[in-house]
RNA sequence: GGGGAUGUGGUGGAGUUGGUUACCACGCCGGCCUGUCACGCCGGAGGUCGCGAGUUCGAGUCUCGUCAUCCUCGCCA
């Protein structure tokens, strides 16, 4: 660095260095040339200032900013000189003063970069991805891991406070069965073999509650070889959490604070609303177990109101154990023929095979079906719906799960492109009261909703067999903000009987039990005590604490949808030889014309 | 595995019913300019229109296939 020593940050001058003499390293960011005299605007991670070069200071230097460009490195040394008065940049913190370069030196050049180095986005994802490096210097992405960072920083502060240790876990792990597909990794010394990479550290922090440390966290990756979306990542980063003797409110409690911490140290207010909602309810209002309740237009029930009703589109999916529920959207009267037939395609999307539709006018209902519905049906369809003349009340008949998908679905997509949407809010609710298991119909068994290691309700436990077992309800909580779920936990089953039980309705037979869970199970054996926890998605936290639209804004280096990467271009080819040495071979690609 | 959108100089976009020299902005290069800060002015370079077939006298434009990126259903305990 040509034995230079950097003094201070570009971003850190201040009218009170004026008449100092300062050495500053950084990158040039634009370069105005004026023939007589050249500015740079010099930037480093704290900010931009402007650097004069003038034949009046150093007609040598002078010479050499002539060959400054966009993104050279360059180290400079001069005076910090107060702007003469109507020249000062209102627009930037270093506004006030300027840095007159009597030393320039290039610290290394720079090629023109494939994308503009701006605060306002210029080039494609495509393109941004493959030069992340570049991507990254834009003060927008900085901002981005700087709250990340802080993120992190806050929730470290808060959980050290309450006595929480931050603890390790194996990268290198156990494939489990259930929930995602795991990335395997195989074993050189044991061949034929294979580690997983952890989908989440949840066996190891419940063996360290057995192990009595009480309280873990860990902000840790993890990996899920699932397809990827908007916010999902092959690998995404999980703030992780138990702790032994809490009740389920105590966790809630605990976790609450937490978030206030962590909005405090973002820069924003600490929300004091965490209101909770039961799983059946979220459900029942909203389609979702991951409600947005920043908004009305609520699902509303009226299978009871049409449930003998000559149109069988209706009282025979009610008939076959369906329902048919509706949306009022206030003012829709207005929707076109296109515009509902558009939104007949999206209900489609979830499965929905119609959307039934009636526009209140002045002079009556204006709909399809209401020649198929008796006055009285119609009626109490209304009443229900609290129509009011200029609504659009859209409806969808079907199965529970088909209904609650495309009007919870369709109910969002209106919301957003109505603007019934405050996209300043940060709204929290805790879902609560989970099934404990699912009736998978395809694979004719029970399957977990959360996790098979989630506590039932005590006052539920009696109901664990096969033909009750789906209306247990367990100790189980989402967090979901502005309807996207950041954070789910659950008290743990510490009793290896009660595991057993679980896993036996999750059709493992002994054999199986043994195999995958054996060591917990033995672990169980030795005094557990009673434990529960969290795993927060620190990326989608990070994306709604910053306004972002996807994760792949708070990730560094983060995957293409094709789960590739487009800078490193992983994943690739290996070498035979060490195919070889783990023992894989892979198969050829056969062509077929 | 399915549905949808996009692909045009370095970057982002326009390009009409298929029609002869592919346009604009930013960037880049050169020149001029001592107060700009998205500097300005003058000039210039830069294109296999993602790739491959097909239709046609003629394809950036139409058809089919394919690849890539994004959104999404399934999937994600």
């Amino acid at each position: 660095m040509k034995g230079l020593k950097r003094s201070c940050y570009c971003g850190d001058v201040r009218r009170e260095h004026v008449g100092e003499k300062i050495t500053l390293m950084g990158w040039v960011n634009r370069r105005r040339d004026h023939g007589g005299v050249i500015f740079i605007d010099l930037r480093d991670r704290f900010g931009l200032v402007q650097v004069v070069f003038s034949p009046e200071v150093s007609e040598e230097m002078f010479e050499i900013a002539d060959e400054l460009r966009k993104e050279f490195v360059i180290a400079i040394k001069g005076e910090v000189i107060a702007r003469p008065e109507g020249m000062v940049n209102e627009d930037l913190a270093t506004g006030a003063i300027e840095i007159y370069a009597e030393e320039l030196h290039i610290l290394d050049r720079a090629q023109t970069p494939p994308i503009q180095v701006e605060d306002d986005i210029n080039s494609s994802e495509e393109m941004r991805l493959k030069y992340r490096y570049l991507d990254l210097r834009r003060k927008p992405m900085q901002d981005n891991i700087i709250l990340r960072h802080k993120v992190k920083q806050a929730v470290r502060n808060y959980l050290d406070n309450k006595d929480f240790l931050d603890i390790e876990t194996p990268m290198l792990t156990k494939s489990t069965p259930e929930g995602a597909r795991d990335f395997l990794v195989p074993s050189r010394v044991n061949k034929g073999q294979f580690f997983a990479l952890p989908q989440s550290p949840q066996l190891f922090k419940q063996l360290l509650m057995v192990s009595g440390l009480e309280r873990y966290y860990q902000i840790v990756r993890c990996f899920r070889d699932e397809d990827l979306r908007a916010d999902r990542q092959p690998e995404f980063t999980q703030i992780d959490i138990e702790m032994s003797f809490m009740s389920q409110e105590e966790i809630m409690d605990l976790i609450e604070g937490m978030i206030q911490e962590v909005f405090k140290i973002a820069g924003f207010e600490a929300p004091t609303e965490f209101p909770h909602m039961s799983y059946h309810e979220a459900m029942d209002r909203f389609g979702s177990d991951r409600p947005d309740i920043r908004f009305g237009l609520e699902l509303i029930d009226v299978s009871d109101a049409v449930k003998d009703a000559e149109f069988k589109v209706f009282s025979g999916t009610i008939a076959k154990g369906g329902q048919v529920k509706g949306i009022n959207v206030k003012g829709g009267v207005d929707f076109s023929r296109k515009d509902i037939d558009e939104l007949t395609d999206f209900a489609g999307i979830y499965g929905a095979k119609g959307l039934a539709w009636m526009k209140i006018k002045e002079d009556g209902v204006q709909s399809p079906i209401a020649k198929f519905l008796a006055e009285n049906e119609l009626n109490s369809m209304l009443d229900a719906m609290g129509a009011e003349t200029g609504d659009l009340l859209l409806f969808v008949a079907d199965t529970p799960k088909v209904v609650a998908a495309s009007l919870g679905n369709l109910r969002l997509k209106i919301g957003k492109d109505l603007g019934l949407i405050d996209q300043d809010e940060f709204n929290f609710v805790w879902i609560t009261d989970f099934p404990l298991l699912e009736w998978d119909e395809e694979a004719k068994r029970y399957v977990a909703l959360h996790h098979p290691f989630t506590m039932p309700k005590e006052e539920d436990i009696d109901l664990l067999d096969k033909d009750n077992a789906g209306k247990v309800l367990s100790q189980a909580y989402d967090l979901v903000l502005n309807g996207i779920e950041i954070g789910g936990g659950s008290i743990r089953i510490n009793n290896s009987k009660l595991q057993s039980k679980i896993f036996n309705l999750l059709n493992m037979d002994e054999e199986e039990i043994e195999e995958k869970f054996g060591f917990l199970l033995e672990a169980f054996q030795y005094g557990a005590p009673p434990h529960g926890g969290i795993a927060f998605g620190l990326d989608r936290l990070v994306m709604l604490l910053g306004g972002l639209e996807t994760i792949r804004d708070v990730i560094p280096f983060p995957k293409t949808q094709r789960a590739t990467c487009l800078l490193t271009e992983a994943p690739s080819m290996v070498a035979e030889a060490q195919l070889e040495e783990l023992g894989i071979e892979v198969e050829e690609q056969i062509e077929i014309d």
